[in-house]
DNA sequence: ACGATTAATTGAACGATGTTTAATTCTTGT
DNA sequence: ACAAGAATTAAACATCGTTCAATTAATCGT
């Protein structure tokens, strides 16, 4: 289907979403930019904007692809527990390693913001909850006490703590060093809210 | 001292302030430019880089101030309380209205980034730990039986936890509606936390 | 085989951005 | 009144996202 050049739309897709990958991997989300990603690829501004609606969109795509990393990861590492409680942990673990070894992929998700009149699509957003129901489901065999709706907002905490502690201490605001540091907090989150929490 | 205008330097310096807050709130982080400054004050760009060393200067006095004015309503609302346990709590209740009556203030200080190769300067990271210490001196009658290295770890973990329920929130990726749900997500860590911390 | 059609790709343009600087305008001291 | 000096501007530069007429190449009909 091609016509002028090797590429089908989709290749050019995938070939502009890796680029764009890579330069905010290594710039950061500023150091993003439309030019960039198309001279990365061979190709000019207008081609990428044939492939996607504008440049929210292709950070939308890339955050997903994202999102998706991250996700995989969780879900592997998960298994290489079996104690519930031990495997909820890894979740948070695993969480700051991701953001430690790629900074910029990772705050990426959150540093854009698509225009006010625009709402995030519901794809994007079920990226977000999927992540979050492997922390509802890690909680889950640790409150068997406790309403669906009580772990609901359990796990909403729990994950909301752990990326407040990882997103300060990339931001350099939380005056500690290193990531160990970020994961002995994590961790001290995590097990106390789950003391207070089970009650033991 | 003036010369040509009415307005001395720190004047102008205050005006640009109060006029990059102003649009901050209105229009977010990314609606704010020199040149939108410049003319809400009566001057061109020019004007500005007399004042200030560039935007990210400018952004962060703003921010600075933003963190001043927090820091002024925890205090003051944190004397409403006698009882310990309420005082720390209401610590992240205040936290959280602030976030969710300027949102677009409260991001900017979190959104903001200098370039790679410049470090925030002493005096911002002293705002963010005198915050910080509010929350440390709110826990310690709370936490008679842990040491003083104990009781710093948790009130960065705590602080950072409610930061991370309160910026999913508003970015919108918690899946919670009202500012009422995200008191409770907060309230809920605080009390597991402590409850866990503490041993009831 | 070749011209016509159609799609892919470009390059230039537009307005906006941060930043610098030569030129201008005003104030002040003498 | 004039020279000196400071305050302010206007224009310039490179970059940004985005659009679109023009161009180039591949396909189709004959």
């Amino acid at each position: 289907m091609s016509r002028r050049s090797d590429h089908s739309r989709e290749e050019i897709r995938e070939m502009a979403l890796a680029a764009a990958e890579t330069i905010a991997s290594e710039q950061g989300y500023t150091g993003l930019s439309a030019r960039k990603v198309a001279s990365a690829i061979g190709y000019t501004v207008g081609t990428l904007y044939l492939v996607f609606d504008n440049l929210d969109d292709l950070i939308l795509q890339v955050n997903g692809r994202t999102l998706d990393h991250l996700h995989t990861q969780m879900v592997k590492e998960q298994n290489q527990h079996q104690d519930a409680r031990e495997r909820l942990l890894q979740l948070g673990h695993t969480y700051i390693r991701f953001a430690d070894e790629d900074p910029h992929r990772w705050e990426m998700i959150f540093e854009h913001h698509l225009p006010e009149d625009h709402e995030t699509p519901k794809w994007f957003l079920e990226k977000v909850a999927r992540m979050f129901l492997l922390v509802e489901t890690g909680l889950e065999p640790l409150a068997k006490r406790h309403s669906p709706q009580e772990i609901t907002q359990a796990a909403r905490a729990l994950w909301g703590g752990v990326h407040g502690i990882c997103i300060l201490a990339v931001t350099r605001k939380l005056d500690v060093v290193g990531v160990d540091s970020v994961q002995d907090l994590s961790q001290s989150l995590m097990d106390n809210y789950l003391r207070g929490f089970t009650g033991h």
